[in-house]
DNA sequence: CGCAGAATATGATAAAAATCACATTTCGGA
DNA sequence: TCCGAAATGTGATTTTTATCATATTCTGCG
């Protein structure tokens, strides 16, 4: 469903969105053993999200990584379609190409809206939204 | 979600279900190219099915693979777990391990019941009444 | 200006998943 | 009883994903 690296993505993320801002930004190296994710891959894995936009970056000292007010207002989608494409989430349970609820492949009913159901949040629910349930408790965000 | 080997393993094994039986078995050269997966990989597949229990076998001249009575009364499960182990389908969106609906992830409600359904329905579904929506045409089993 | 601290770029290595190839065993039939 | 047809067993190769390492560029600050 959801790529190894999808998951990294989204935990930094997540963790950016909770403990920095413009004022207050973090290295890697402050991150990695937080979220429990290689050292060296997370920081590819912020790479490619600072290049598309998903989060934001200085250089030089004083710099880091952190989370804009424009960043987190981006739907959670953004992060896995960067990380795994735009296909990977979508593609149908066999991975067959003409899979639709009009001409639904055996396993479909299986599935149900199951697939679509999270997609569909994924689209809707922005990173704010997110940790919005994580600060007043509803939810837990671990290491 | 599911690996494409476990793809791969049920539509091979729908394939079965629906074509053949005790008196009327087929070759991995027969089937491969109908579900559109690699002859030898599909091989590969199928022994460790037929070696599993899921799909029955016979060697030498007039043999082939095919599926029992036997076999099509498993539910759809036990092809998955017998490919991808039992973990994979069911660790959490963000593989935290200690996160299940009492201690939720923060992602855990974004995908709600929407894995557990899939899930439950793999379980509780037999290939045979999966083959069943196929011949009344309520789904297609497609290459 | 220039140095040091940071992200960025590039590419090498390791591990896992998918694919291929072939030798071995089993079995039915002529 | 022997031959050939088929699955089975074993392992090598390729591709993808994950991981590591290092050189390069940018930037704030003294």
């Amino acid at each position: 469903m959801l790529s190894n690296s999808a998951k990294y993505a989204l935990k930094a993320v997540l963790y950016l969105a909770l403990h920095t801002n413009e004022d207050n930004k973090l290295m890697v190296k402050d991150i990695y053993s937080r979220i429990n994710v290689p050292q060296s891959y997370l920081a590819k894995l912020m790479q490619k999200l600072s290049k598309n936009g998903i989060i934001s970056s200085s250089r030089g000292p004083k710099g880091g990584f952190y989370a804009s007010n424009q960043n987190i207002d981006l739907p959670l989608i953004r992060v896995v379609e960067v990380i795994d494409g735009e296909q990977r989430l979508r593609s149908c349970m066999l991975s067959i190409h003409e899979c639709d609820s009009e001409n639904p492949c055996a396993l479909h009913d299986l599935v149900g809206n199951a697939n679509s159901f999270f997609i569909k949040n994924l689209e809707e629910t922005t990173i704010k939204q997110l940790i919005g349930d994580v600060k007043s408790g509803k939810s837990v965000l671990p290491l």
